[in-house]
RNA sequence: GCCGAAGUGGCGGAACUGGCAGACGCACACGACUCAAAAUCGUGCGGUUAUCCAUGCGGGUUCGAGUCCCGCCUUCGGCACCA
C-alpha cells in the first residue's frame, strides 16, 4: 500500500496552489467578506516557531472561513525598514537595501514551505519606494493637520555610539549596541500628537469586545488617565504663580510645601542673584553626573533643594516654602506639585528627610489610624479634619467643592492628565523612511510637495555608526529648492520611527498595487475592518496603540471608513524550549527548516496547533511532534485502506445496527465540535484531539464484519473536510485519493446532523450525598419526575437506600440524579 | 510598590452556563505480529484499594465546587517617583 510521502504531496500541491492562484482574492459584493491578518515579520533572514505558530493559527481561520463561504483576505508582507540592518552594514559592509531584499527572498520561500492560504499578489514591503511615498504622504497630512510638530527635549544619547536611542534600544539603562550608559541631551526632534486622542484611545477600548482584556487594560495602564485639577499657587513677594496638577484637590489644607523639577524652566529666575543659588546649582549639578537609570529609579532616595522662596495657598493664603527635588518629573501634568506628606507617600519621605511639617487632614472612615502620629502616609479617601469650613466632608464631595472654590477665585479648576506622551518619531538613521520636510530660512518647515513623493533614500551615504544620521553623508541629498518659496533649503536627515511602517500596512493592503491614492475607499470600504488579527502579546501596547492612532486620525480626515482597525485580536503565546524563550545564547533554538524536512509542514503545523491553545505558552516537544506525526499516518493509512472499498460505491446512507449509529454520532460530535472550537473559540488544540477521537472510532469500526460502506465513505470524506485546515497537504492528497475534484479551499464546510446527536439511551450517574454509587443506562429525553421515578425504582439504587432516611432527591434529567439521605 | 493572569497525573493539556476530574496526546509497562528489531495493532496507566483520598494552601456558599465567594502562598506578565 501507499504510504504517507509527506515530502512530495506538499511540494505537490504547494505547487498546484500557486500555479492555479487559489488564493487570490478579489472584492465581491454577493459575498461577504473576512480580513485575517497575522502580523507581519521583520526579515531577519530566518523563520523561527514563533512565525510558524502565528502563520499555522491564521491559516487555520482562513481557511476555516472560506469553506464557511467567506470571501477572506489573507495577506502577507514585510516591516522592512529597520535597525538590523544598519548593523549589518556597519559590521560586514553589506548595504542594508540589499540585505534586506536578500533576506526577503528567503525568508518568502520558507514561508511559502508552510503552504499558508497568502495572496501573494498583495505582498507589501515597508522599504519599497511604492510603500513608503504613501508613508510620507500620511505624514505630510499629519503636518497639515497639526498633528505633525518639532519640537527641542531630552532624549536617550549614547555618548559612545554618538546617536539617539529609542526607549526600546536602551536596556537596562544602557545602549544596546556597545553597553554604554544612556544619558539625556537635548535634539530638535519630530513628534506625532497622539496624545490629542489620548481620551478617545481610552475610551474606544470599550468598543473593542473581541480583544483580550489583558491587552486593553495594558492600553489603558499605558494611556494612564488622572482626574484631578490644576492649582495656582502664587509666590509671595512676586507677580508670578506656580500651577501644579494634583489628584487630590481634597488634600490642599495639608500642603506644607511646593516641589518644582529640576528641570523646571522657572527655577533660575527665582534663586539667580540670591543667597540660596550656589546650594541649588551644587544640588543640580549632582543630578547632572547621574544616568537617567540611577535618577529614575524608585529607590532613589528623596533629595532636593530650598529655593529660598514660598508660595501662598490658594484658599488659606498660608505660606509654603518651595523646593526642588529628584522625585518631580517635568515631563508630567505642570513639572510641579504641592507636597501633602501626610497623604502621599513620596512626599511624606521627603518631609521626614527635611523635617518639613506634617499635616494630615483626611481621617480615615474606622479610625484604628492614629492620624496625628504616622508612621507611613494615609492615602486612601475619608473624611476632611483641619480644614475649615470644609471638615467633615468625604473625599469625593471636597474634591468638587474646593475645585468650586478655586474656580471661583479664579485660582484652579479641574484638569486632566495623561501619562501618554507624544510619540517622538526622529531616528538619526538611514534604514528608514525620509521624513519628507525641508527647512527654509523664509518659510520654516515645509513638506515635499506630493508629486515629488516619494523623498527617496540617497545610496551615497557612509555608514559609520556615529554622528548623526547617515542622510548627512549624502552629497546629493541635503540640499533643495523650498517648495514654497524656491529659495535653497535644507531636507529633514533623520528617518521616522518603523512603527510608523507598521501603523497602516493593513489599509495598504487592501489595494497594494494603488499608485494613484494610498489605497482607494471603495476598497477599504469593503475590506476594513480587519476581522481576525493574530500576533504576539509583546505588541499590546506600541504597534497596537500606534495603529489605532494613525486609523483614527486617517478617518477623522476622512481617509479611512472605519475608526479602529481591528475588530479582533488574538495574542498568541511564546514557543517555549526547555522552559524558555528560544535563543542562539541559550542554544535551544528549533529549526522549522529541520523539522519539516524530517515530519514535513503538515505535522508541524499539528502539532503547533494541537500542543496548546493559541493564546498559551507552547513548549516544544521532539516526542510530540513524533506524535503528530504518526497521527498523520495514521490518518492516511486507514483513509487508503478503507478507500479501496468504498471508491466506488455509491447510494444513500442508512443506518442499521449499533456500531453504526455509534460511528454516525462519533462524527457528527466531531463536526458539531470542531465547528464550535475553530470558529467561535480558537481552541484548536480541542478541535484536533475530537478529530483524533474520530479516527479512533473508526479504527474500532473497521472491525465489525460487514462494513456499511456508504456510511463509511461519508466519514472519510468529511474526515478529510475538517482536517484541511489544519494539515492542508495531507488532506488535499485525500481528497483527491478518494475520488474527489477541485480544491479542498474551495469546498464548504460540512455541517453536523442534530438528528445523529440524540441518543436513545443514555449513561447516568446516580449520587448519595454528592458522591457517586451508581452509573446506569436509562433512555433519554425524560421529564424530570419521570427520570427521578425511574431510577429511584432501580434495584442496585434502592439497596444503597436500606434503613436511610431520605431528606432530598435533586433529578437532573440526562445527566444525574443525587439523593441526600441521613 | 501598583495593576493583571495563572496554579489540575511523570509531562503537554481537557472538563462550554456549578453536575462522573484527568478527554486527546506524550512518556512508561505489558500483550499480539516477528527468528529478532523497528513499524503497526491491542490492553493498562493519579494515590490507595471492602473503601476512601485527590485540581497550590486554609475557610465559606451549595444537594453538589477544578469552576462561585473570602483570606493566604507561589509563579509569570505589564507599569514603575505619573503627583
Amino acid at each position: 500500500m501507499a504510504h504517507y510521502n509527506f515530502s512530495d504531496i506538499e511540494a505537490k500541491w504547494q505547487k498546484r496552489w500557486e500555479s492555479d492562484q487559489l488564493f487570490k482574492t478579489e472584492v465581491d459584493h454577493t459575498k461577504e467578506k473576512f480580513y485575517l491578518l497575522e502580523m507581519f515579520p521583520y526579515p531577519s533572514g530566518k523563520l523561527h516557531m514563533g512565525h510558524v505558530r502565528n502563520y499555522s493559527i491564521g491559516d487555520v481561520a482562513a481557511r476555516f472561513k472560506k469553506m464557511k463561504g467567506y470571501n477572506v483576505l489573507h495577506p502577507m508582507g514585510w516591516d522592512s525598514f529597520g535597525l538590523p540592518a544598519e548593523n549589518a552594514a556597519i559590521k560586514n559592509g553589506i548595504h542594508p537595501n540589499i540585505w534586506t531584499w536578500e533576506n526577503i527572498a528567503e525568508m518568502r520561500s520558507q514561508l511559502k514551505l508552510l503552504g499558508i492560504s497568502y495572496d501573494w499578489d498583495r505582498e507589501i514591503a515597508t522599504c519599497h519606494p511604492d510603500y513608503y511615498k504613501w508613508m510620507q504622504w500620511i505624514f505630510i497630512k499629519f503636518f497639515e493637520n497639526g498633528l505633525a510638530y518639532k519640537k527641542k527635549n531630552p532624549v536617550n544619547w549614547c555618548s559612545s555610539c554618538q546617536t539617539v536611542l529609542a526607549n526600546e534600544q536602551v536596556v537596562d539603562g544602557s545602549c544596546e549596541r556597545c553597553g554604554t550608559g544612556v544619558g539625556k541631551k537635548d535634539l530638535d526632534q519630530w513628534y506625532l500628537k497622539i496624545t490629542d486622542y489620548a481620551d478617545r484611545l481610552l475610551g474606544d477600548l470599550d468598543k473593542l469586545d473581541g480583544w483580550p482584556d489583558k491587552v486593553k487594560l495594558m492600553q489603558k495602564n499605558w494611556i494612564g488617565k488622572s482626574i484631578g485639577a490644576e492649582v495656582g499657587f502664587k509666590f509671595e513677594g512676586l507677580d508670578k504663580t506656580l500651577n501644579v496638577f494634583t489628584t487630590r484637590p481634597d488634600t490642599l489644607f495639608g500642603a506644607t510645601y511646593m516641589v518644582m523639577a529640576p528641570e523646571h524652566p522657572d527655577v533660575r529666575g527665582l534663586i539667580s542673584g540670591t543667597p540660596y543659588e550656589a546650594a541649588v546649582d551644587s544640588f543640580l549639578s549632582k543630578l547632572q553626573s547621574m544616568s537617567e537609570i540611577e535618577r529614575s529609579s524608585t529607590t532613589l532616595e528623596k533629595e532636593g533643594a530650598f529655593l529660598g522662596r514660598y508660595a501662598l495657598n490658594p484658599i488659606t493664603g498660608k505660606q509654603i516654602p518651595v523646593y526642588i527635588a529628584n522625585y518631580v518629573l517635568m515631563d508630567y501634568g505642570t513639572g510641579a506639585i504641592m507636597a501633602v506628606p501626610a497623604h502621599d507617600q513620596r512626599d511624606f519621605d521627603f518631609a521626614k528627610k527635611y523635617n518639613l511639617e506634617i499635616i494630615p487632614v483626611i481621617k480615615p472612615l474606622d479610625s484604628c489610624i492614629d492620624i496625628n502620629d504616622l508612621k507611613e502616609a494615609f492615602n486612601s479617601d475619608g473624611i476632611l479634619i483641619n480644614s475649615g469650613s470644609f471638615d467633615g466632608m468625604s473625599s469625593s464631595e471636597a474634591k468638587t467643592r474646593i475645585i468650586a472654590f478655586l474656580a471661583e477665585s479664579k485660582s484652579g479648576q479641574e484638569s486632566i492628565n495623561f501619562r501618554l506622551r507624544d510619540w517622538l518619531i526622529s531616528r538619526q538613521r538611514y534604514w528608514g523612511c525620509p521624513i519628507p520636510m525641508i527647512y527654509c530660512d523664509e518659510c520654516g518647515w515645509v513638506p515635499e510637495k506630493e508629486e515629488n513623493l516619494p523623498v527617496l533614500l540617497p545610496t551615497d551615504v557612509v555608514f559609520t555608526g556615529k554622528g548623526e544620521s547617515p542622510l548627512t553623508t549624502s552629497k546629493t541629498f541635503m540640499h533643495t529648492p523650498c517648495p514654497k518659496c524656491g529659495k535653497q533649503g535644507t531636507r529633514e536627515t533623520d528617518t521616522m520611527d518603523t512603527f510608523l511602517d507598521s501603523s497602516w500596512y493593513f489599509l495598504r493592503y487592501v489595494d497594494p498595487h494603488n499608485e494613484k491614492e494610498f489605497f482607494s475607499q471603495e476598497k477599504a470600504k469593503y475590506w476594513m475592518a480587519v476581522d481576525q488579527y493574530i500576533g504576539g502579546v509583546e505588541h499590546a501596547i506600541l504597534h497596537l496603540l500606534y495603529s489605532r492612532f494613525f486609523t483614527k486620525v486617517l478617518y477623522d480626515l476622512d481617509l479611512c471608513p472605519v475608526d479602529e482597525p481591528f475588530k479582533k485580536l488574538l495574542t498568541q503565546g511564546m514557543v517555549l524550549k526547555d522552559g524558555s524563550k528560544m535563543s542562539k545564547s541559550k542554544g535551544n533554538v528549533v529549526s522549522p527548516e529541520e523539522i519539516i524536512e524530517r515530519f514535513g509542514v503538515d505535522t508541524a503545523r499539528l502539532f503547533i496547533l494541537f500542543a496548546s491553545p493559541p493564546e498559551k505558552e507552547l513548549e516544544w516537544s521532539d516526542a510530540g511532534v513524533e506524535g503528530s506525526y504518526r497521527f498523520l499516518n495514521r490518518v492516511y493509512r486507514i483513509v487508503s485502506e478503507l478507500n479501496t472499498q468504498t471508491i466506488d460505491v455509491s447510494g444513500p446512507i442508512l443506518i442499521n445496527n449499533e456500531d453504526e449509529k455509534q460511528l454516525n454520532f462519533v462524527l457528527n460530535t466531531t463536526l458539531k465540535k470542531v465547528t464550535e472550537d475553530v470558529g467561535e473559540r480558537f481552541n484548536f488544540n480541542t478541535a484536533i484531539s475530537s478529530i483524533m477521537e474520530l479516527v479512533n472510532e473508526l479504527y474500532r469500526y473497521r472491525e465489525v464484519e460487514n462494513l456499511n460502506l456508504p456510511l463509511v465513505k461519508d466519514v472519510l470524506k468529511k474526515l478529510v473536510l475538517i482536517l484541511s485546515p489544519f494539515v492542508p497537504h495531507i488532506s488535499e492528497e485525500l481528497w483527491h485519493l478518494t475520488g474527489h475534484e477541485g480544491y479542498l479551499y474551495n469546498q464548504s464546510w460540512p455541517e453536523y446532523n442534530a438528528d445523529a446527536l440524540v441518543k436513545d439511551y443514555i449513561e447516568i450517574v446516580v449520587q448519595v450525598n454528592g458522591k457517586v454509587k451508581e452509573k446506569l443506562n436509562v433512555p433519554s429525553g425524560l421529564s424530570r419526575t419521570e427520570f427521578e421515578d425511574l431510577i429511584l425504582s432501580h434495584d442496585t439504587v434502592n439497596a444503597l437506600l436500606i434503613g436511610k432516611e431520605i431528606l432530598k432527591v435533586i433529578p437532573v434529567p440526562d445527566k444525574l440524579l443525587n439523593i441526600v439521605i441521613k
